[in-house]
RNA sequence: GCCCCGGUAGUCCAACGGCAGAGACAAUGGUCUCAAACACCAUCCAGUGUGGGUUCGAAUCCCACCCGGGGCACCA
């Protein structure tokens, strides 16, 4: 059945007898321990999941979303490797030669936190625990190929994610701005649009305030549209959650441009909105600018201009928590000024509000209260009229303050009047904007631009220069990486601009260009540029002419599968993705998307809520590793349910885990039938079960369902059991079949359970590296089935059958039964439905 | 408010539109034991959130609602 290396380890059948008894004294205390220390420096040695880039073998490359270094590895990255590793795997025993690299993504904030706290360098922190998670992970057993390790923070990495912003920023893609900013006031950094979170920074929790800062950002908007239609190809093979996370984030919608005449003091100018229901051009009665943007400023009459700034600097004091919420009181100023509506010539009022964002759009809408709840909570608020011109059957909003969204007949819309079709009207007004050159049909996004530039120290430094005489100088390719001065303890306090900027040595250079006197960038990269390509540094970690060799990135990419968390479905997925597209335009890959197919895990909790120290209900890895082993904590993660599902450690059972593997090890000891032996003449019962279970178990994996795949294990566990004890025996070659199945099967799950099986049956290791079990089709089908007679719906009958019986005799069989027939009780039968071999239903 | 995903024994979970149970946890009884633990054997347990519909037949497909989880949300 395997092509695996076979040894003889028994020769006579007296001393397989006594060996047996001594098996079972050792069954008493089958010391999880004993088993991994005796297998942890075997494996060391044979390295049975080194990737050969050179193989002639198909590839395929298992990702797992890399580590932060905090202290040791907990219940999350068990789970997460567990099942990435039964994937791993898997590929491994099919026959694939498999990418399935480690690493860390280590810069970061809490590093340098801790190095503020102990007057250390945060590198000391960061290598320390990442000694500490690799020891660990390697205890755990994942098929990790450790010669691919790489840390994001070593500068031979980072080395080339400043070459990538260098290659970033010759395209126009990385470029900065002055741009009011998210900023966290406890971190004393700003932060992207993505690590806010309902108003709060997403690492700490501190409000989020605005500052007005020049920042680098990433453009990543180029690439929205792409970014939204690629998710298409991708849907079959992600998760649902960040595909529809991933389109709500980009949030595109279709509209038009309104071109608008302001009379202002200084004479007459254009105002460009941004609206989805151009239709409803003709109900719109005033417009409103955001009351940050430049161009509310430059709109306003002298007579209004103190109340504008009077109320933009309440607005700039409002944190982003108040400006989210949906209920606070519309509130504004009137900036003077009356724009001409270019479908009726209508003067309407202009007014500045904080409900308008300055970064959306243009900054400036169009208000039809009448169909828009905010514009008319606004109307309402600053006594503005409303007019209706959709008639949806539904009150008058003039009256009820009731927007209507829906669809209706137009009114008071000129050449709309008595037209019912919204899309007709839509299209209508767009071609008449453009006819006039007022307008045209527009298409919006809501996602913005990455802002990438981070006011602290532990990160990749941005190789720029800025020179007084040559402006933004990029730092030449030859004289990366631009390493990080050594700073610890209290110099790293944050103090809003970065740490680097004191570091006088460090800042100050000389122009690359003219020579003369410069300073360095001294804001650092955020950490999601790092992780925005490492997957791609894995296919050739150690090239040091270059970031990636594109013909190893070609070779094994893109990754077969992703697995990770799903707090990165918008963030450092987005980030990948984007990278990708970037560097496929570049020309230096062959592909536009990283991850083929993805899979988030859920999280590990317990007693119905996340673990916390405060709860005090945390549950500790190293701790359960101790108690049940490596082997049972992983099968209980595994087996715990679908892998997407959550985990509550109050209702799994790594005690019960064990017990099992215990039952699966000490099958192997039972077996007395020497390796090699065909299984041809076995018993067929227990046979079937073995190939039965084999074939699903491929299947099982191959669609993720894991836990399934486990629980046919322990039923091929336990018919196995039953052979041996009141079945064929245990030198029927079938028993050795099956254990040796087992074996295999298990290695997904408890390698080193499965390597001392593999062991004691006779076979060299590493069954890791063996081959997957050969299925006899033959024995997939049973040689007779059960069919069920239904009479009315309900079970009369079971009729043992061919497999192949046809419909016909199946039919005559289920009419000609005892059972049946009684039920029928001399009723007319309607309609009989029969499929073979399985059901006949008969209808009276 | 809008958009996704999910509700099956006491618990976690299975079930191509065809006998609701693969597997496990817990519980109960037994075997072993001086006893207990471990181990082993056996037993117990739901008609699938609610209400309609389609069908010969629905946990499965459709509609509405309820509950839970997630995403977006002053994005015009």
């Amino acid at each position: 059945m395997w092509a695996g290396t076979d040894r003889p380890r028994r020769t006579s059948g007296v001393a397989r007898m006594s060996e047996r008894d001594q098996d079972r004294d050792e069954q008493v205390g089958y010391d999880v321990h004993a088993v991994e220390a005796k297998w942890l420096p075997v494996w060391e040695r044979l390295d049975p999941f080194r990737a050969d880039d050179a193989s002639p073998r198909e590839k395929r490359y298992a990702l797992t979303m890399f580590p932060y270094p905090s202290g040791d590895l907990h219940m999350g990255h068990a789970e997460v490797t567990a099942l990435h590793d039964v994937i791993a795997r898997y590929w491994w025993l099919r026959g694939y030669e498999v990418l399935n690299p480690m690493g860390w993504d280590s810069f970061g904030l809490p590093a340098e936190n801790a190095a503020i706290r102990n007057n250390e360098h945060p590198a000391t922190y960061t290598y320390a625990n990442i000694e500490t998670q690799a020891a660990s992970f390697k205890r755990y057993a994942v098929a990790f190929d450790w010669s691919r390790r790489l840390h994001t923070s070593d500068p031979e990495y980072y080395r080339w994610t400043q070459w990538l912003f260098l290659k970033f920023r010759e395209r126009g893609l990385a470029y900065r701005k002055d741009s009011p900013v998210n900023w966290c006031p406890n971190d004393q950094t700003v932060l992207a649009n993505e690590q806010v979170v309902d108003g709060r920074c997403e690492r700490c929790g501190a409000e989020v305030t605005k500052r007005e800062l020049n920042q680098w950002y990433f453009k990543i908007t180029e690439y929205a549209q792409e970014l939204l239609d690629d998710l298409d190809a991708l849907a079959p093979t992600w998760p649902d959650r960040v595909v529809t996370a991933q389109r709500n984030w980009i949030g595109r919608s279709e509209g038009a441009h309104v071109t608008f005449t302001v009379r202002t003091e200084s004479g007459d100018r254009d105002l460009e909105v941004y609206t989805t229901r151009p239709d409803t051009l003709y109900g719109a009665t005033f417009m409103v600018v955001a009351a940050d943007a430049p161009l509310a400023a430059e709109l306003v009459t002298e007579a209004q201009r103190p109340a504008y700034e009077a109320y933009l600097a309440e607005t700039r004091k409002a944190s982003d928590i108040d400006r989210l919420s949906t209920d606070r009181p519309k509130t504004g100023v009137d900036l003077g000024v009356t724009a001409i509506n270019p479908v009726n010539g209508e003067e309407i009022a202009v007014w500045a509000s904080d409900y308008v964002l300055a970064d959306y759009g243009t900054g400036a809408i169009m208000a039809v209260p009448a169909h828009d709840q905010r514009d008319l909570d606004f109307a309402k608020a600053m006594g503005l009229p409303v007019r209706r011109v959709v008639d949806t059957g539904e009150p008058n909003p003039e009256e009820t303050y009731q927007a209507t969204t829906g669809d209706g007949v137009y009114v008071n819309s000129g050449p709309l009047d008595g037209l019912t079709d919204k899309v007709a009207g839509i299209r209508t007004i767009i071609e008449r904007l453009e006819s006039e050159g007022r307008g045209s049909g527009a298409v919006n996004f809501r996602l913005r631009d990455w802002l990438l530039s981070r006011q602290r120290y532990w990160g990749c430094p941005i190789p720029v220069i800025h020179c007084e005489t040559c402006g933004e100088v990029a730092v030449p390719e030859d004289q990366l990486p631009v390493e990080l001065p050594e700073l610890r303890g209290a110099d790293l306090k944050p103090k809003g601009v970065s740490p680097l900027a004191a570091a006088e040595d460090w800042v100050n250079v000389d122009c690359p260009q003219c020579g003369g006197p410069a300073k360095r960038d001294s804001d650092t990269m955020d950490t999601f540029v790092d992780s925005s390509w490492y997957f791609l540094r894995y296919c050739s970690p150690h090239d040091d002419t270059q970031a990636f060799d594109p013909e190893q990135v070609n070779a094994w990419m893109p990754c077969d599968i992703y697995v990770g968390g799903v707090e990165h479905a918008v963030l450092h997925l987005l980030y990948a993705r984007f990278f990708t597209k970037v560097l496929a335009d570049m020309g230096l890959l062959d592909f536009r998307e990283p991850f083929a197919a993805q899979l988030n895990q859920g999280v590990v909790i317990n007693q119905g809520k996340k673990m916390s120290k405060s709860l005090g209900n945390g549950v500790n890895l190293g701790a359960q590793l101790e108690e049940f082993g490596v082997d049972a904590v992983r099968l209980t993660l595994v087996f715990a349910g679908p892998p997407e599902d959550n985990i509550d450690w109050a209702d799994v059972s790594p005690a019960g885990s064990l017990r099992f593997l215990q039952r699966a090890w000490r099958l192997s000891g039972d077996v007395t039938s020497t390796p090699g032996v065909s299984a041809e003449k076995g018993d067929v019962a227990l046979r079937r079960v073995t190939h039965r279970t084999v074939h699903d178990a491929a299947e099982l994996v191959e669609s993720k369902r894991f836990n399934v795949m486990v629980a046919r294990v322990m039923e091929l566990v336990n018919a196995t059991r039953k052979a041996i004890d009141s079945g064929c025996g245990p030198a029927d070659p079938a028993v050795r079949e099956a254990a040796e199945a087992v074996a295999v099967l298990l290695s997904l799950v408890a390698p080193y359970t499965a390597e001392e099986m593999w062991d004691r049956l006779g076979h060299e290791p590493s069954v890791a590296r063996t081959t997957w079990p050969v299925v006899d089709e033959t024995l997939l089908v049973e040689d007779s089935v059960t069919a069920v007679v239904q009479v009315k719906g309900k079970v009369r009958a079971r009729l043992e059958v061919s497999p192949d019986i046809s419909e016909a005799d199946l039919e005559a069989a289920a009419l000609a039964d005892d059972a049946v027939q009684r039920a029928l009780d001399g009723a007319t039968v309607r309609k009989v439905i029969v499929r073979a071999p399985k059901l006949v239903n008969i209808v009276v």
